[in-house]
Formats: C-alpha cells, sequence, structure tokens
DNA sequence: GTCTATAGAGTGATAGAC
DNA sequence: GTCTATCACTCTATAGAC
C-alpha cells in the first residue's frame, strides 16, 4: 500500500532440493499479489475517486491484465473497500498523543508534526480518504459516526481535564480543534497542487513541510494560551 | 449556479399588444437556460468530480432532455469549465480584507466569518473547487501560479508591514496562515459529513457554523499575538 | 430551439483456453 | 493462476425529425 515496497514479498527460491527437482524462480505468494494490486487501486483511486477510477488504469499501475484484477478482487466496489479500510487504520493509530498524563504543548506538538510528515510520506493515503469524505463518505459513515467520534468524545474529555487543571486556554473546544488539526495538515496531501502553486514551486520540498509544521504548531500552541 | 433560483429569470410575458398578436406565455433567455444548466452541473461535479459526473445526470437535475445539455455546452469539458471559471470569481473576491489600513484582528475576524459563511451557504462551489484541486487542478493550475500567487504575496506584504508596526506577531508567514484559514474554513463544506458525524449531528446547524467561525477567530487571533 | 434515436468508444465483469 | 476474447451495459456526442 505504502510506496512500491509490494515486491520485496516476492520471495526469490531459486534452490536445488539435491533431488534434481528445481523450485521455480520467483514464488509469488496470494498475500504480495494482493499488495501489489491494492498499491495500485490506492494510487488510481486518490487520483480518481471511485467512480471514475477504472480496473483498466488499476491493471495498468499494476503491470497486470484486467482479468487479474478481478481474480484477486472479485468486484471494484471490494478492491475499494480493502483500500479504504486500510487507510483508516493507519488513520486513527495517529491520535494517541492526547493523553491526560501528557503535556498539552508537547502532545500539540508530536501530534501536528506526525500528521504533516503523514501528509508529506501518504499524500495518496490521504487523499483516498479526501475523496471518500467529498463524495459524502458511503463507505465511511459508520465508522465515522462511532469509532472516530468516540475517540474525538475522549480527546474532548482531556481537553476539559487539562484546562480544569489550569493548563490550558479554558475556551479550548477540541472538536473544532481537531476539525482545524486534521483540515490544516491533511491540506499539504489534498491540496498540494495549490499550496506548491502558491510559493511558487514545482513541488514541496521537505524544508516546506517542517516550515508548515513549525508556523502551525506556533499559530495552535499560542492559540491554546500555552505560550 | 447558487441555489435553485435559475427559474426566477424566466420571464412570464403573456400579454396583448393591442394589435391581436399574443406574446409566448414564457419567454426563456439563452441566457436563462444557461444558468439552469450551470446549477444543475455544478451540483452534479461538486458530487462526483469531472470525470465521474455524466451529462445525463446534469440533464437530469436541469430537468431537460440530455441532448439540450450539448446544444448549449457543446462538450462536457466546456460546461465543466465555465462551472470551475465562475466558482474562482466569487473565490478570489473574498480576500478583499487584507489592506495595510485595517486592523489585523478586524480583518482576520471579517474573513474568517465570510469564509465559513460561504462554506455554510455555497457548498457546492466549495467542493467543486476541492475535486478540482484533488484531482491535481489540470483547469486551474495556471491560475494558481499567478492570479492567487500575487494575491497572497501582496497579502504577506500586508502581513509584513503589520509586523513592523507591532501590530502583530512578527514570526506569522502569512503564506501558511492563509494554507491554514482556507483548510480549516473549508472543511466545513468539503469534508461536512465527517463535522456531522463527529459532532453526532444528521447535519449542521447555524450555530455549528457560528460556533467553528468564532473557535477558528479565537485560536487564530491568540495565535497570531492578538489578545 | 427541442427532443428521440443512435453511433462509436469505453466500462465492469466473466468464460474458457492455456 | 494467468490471460485473451468477449458480453452486456453505459458513456459522450450527434444526426435529423419536429
Amino acid at each position: 500500500m505504502r510506496g512500491s515496497d509490494a515486491d520485496n514479498t516476492i520471495i526469490l527460491a531459486d534452490r536445488n532440493d539435491g533431488a534434481g527437482t528445481v523450485r521455480p524462480a520467483r514464488v509469488r505468494s496470494r498475500a504480495a499479489m494482493e499488495q501489489r494490486i491494492l498499491a495500485a487501486a490506492a494510487a488510481v483511486f486518490s487520483e480518481a475517486g471511485f467512480d471514475a477510477a477504472t480496473t483498466a488504469a488499476i491493471a495498468e499501475r499494476a503491470a497486470l491484465p484486467k482479468a487479474n484484477i478481478h481474480y484477486y478482487f472479485r468486484t471494484k466496489e471490494l478492491l475499494y473497500q480493502k483500500v479504504v479500510a486500510d487507510v483508516l487504520e493507519s488513520w486513527i493509530e495517529r491520535m494517541d498523543f492526547f493523553t491526560p498524563e501528557a503535556d498539552p504543548a508537547t502532545a500539540l506538538r508530536s501530534y501536528i508534526h506526525a500528521k504533516v510528515t503523514s501528509a508529506r510520506c501518504y499524500p495518496i493515503e490521504s487523499r483516498v480518504f479526501a475523496n471518500e469524505m467529498l463524495h459524502g463518505a458511503p463507505y465511511l459513515r459508520r465508522f465515522l459516526g462511532r469509532k472516530l467520534r468516540d475517540r474525538v468524545d475522549e480527546i474532548d474529555a482531556v481537553f476539559a481535564a487539562w484546562a480544569k487543571d489550569g493548563k490550558i486556554a479554558a475556551d479550548v473546544d477540541a472538536h473544532f480543534l481537531m476539525f482545524t488539526l486534521w483540515a490544516a495538515t491533511q491540506t499539504y496531501a489534498d491540496f498540494g497542487v495549490q499550496v506548491s502553486a502558491v510559493l511558487g514551486k514545482d513541488k514541496l520540498a521537505d524544508a516546506d513541510y517542517e516550515r508548515a509544521a513549525q508556523q502551525l504548531t506556533a499559530l495552535v500552541l499560542r492559540g491554546c494560551g500555552l505560550r
């Protein structure tokens, strides 16, 4: 899914067993093939969205005949669901910085840095997610209303505890702060073209992402009364 | 384009000129028909993106036979370009709050309020724009690198002047502040499903948008050292 | 100007040879 | 497991009757 490391899982097993039988040079496991297709699918879905993506384009990017895509994933829809589910998994994991014991400034700094790094390293995943949201989240609605909502409510409780201890400004609503953090970090993946264009660059450099994280961190820390 | 007020431009002209000739009951001007199609097209493009949108869906939403769409706009691409151009026009207009004479806090407050109101009242336009960005901005690249970039550079100069006069924190980079403001306001249109789900509501109410604007304003004003 | 009917290209999915 | 050939369907766009 991430980048092109799927090929690494192809096992090279060109050895003789001593009895004259030679094993095939390349054993492609089912899992390896699925990963290869999933990586290609994620890239195509991220550029086109579900409806506009074609199995032909996915096949071409995976360097496979179209029929093979349908052999491993019966329908385009099942393939899409798997791609989206994988993206989600890596998405919710990164909210574990906000715990009652944590220092608010450190937590916010770490979270922003992690999210901007995500946008830089995994823009495809971010865009798959953005496409799904933009089209009304038909496959994610349930998740959003349950798991994500619960997680944000927990974070809200942490912020309330911090505010009670005078560790953070009392008028910060964690829900809306999260909306702002998600939007402001993911924009460097989803709207990368716009950012590049306004900065007058062909492509964003590592330094640009660093500056983005630093500027957003400064804004948010001061904005939460932490400086 | 905005909502369904296109029908208002149909002129009712059922009057007798006194010489016995009766004018047709409803004169649909070409401009009125184009507006009606553009409104339907914007809605469909905003939900599906260019590739996945179909002229059949646009025709259905405009309550017209499919062929009429092609009569008024020769190709789907020309229709899309017109929709995007219209969206842009209303987009860049709203950045006129940042002038050297303005008070920084007032300018930021007004801009955020205007952008959140935009997200609430014109989500279709916001999503058309988001789709275009997400797919690499094939039709807007030139505009982004010129007109928008120039405008942001001007705003950057205004911020520099404000900082020089001690009116605002000196370490705020207006480019990155703009990226944050755009993302954090447009998210209430583009990712409205996510926001609703996390807040546990079916649909966002006016009060939610008000709170979004208020929370973001507080964060940004403090973040820029204005409180 | 309006609309039906259809051409011609492309879509997701599958049958069946290898 | 792999891949070619093809089906049934949908797409944009247009021809031509009204």
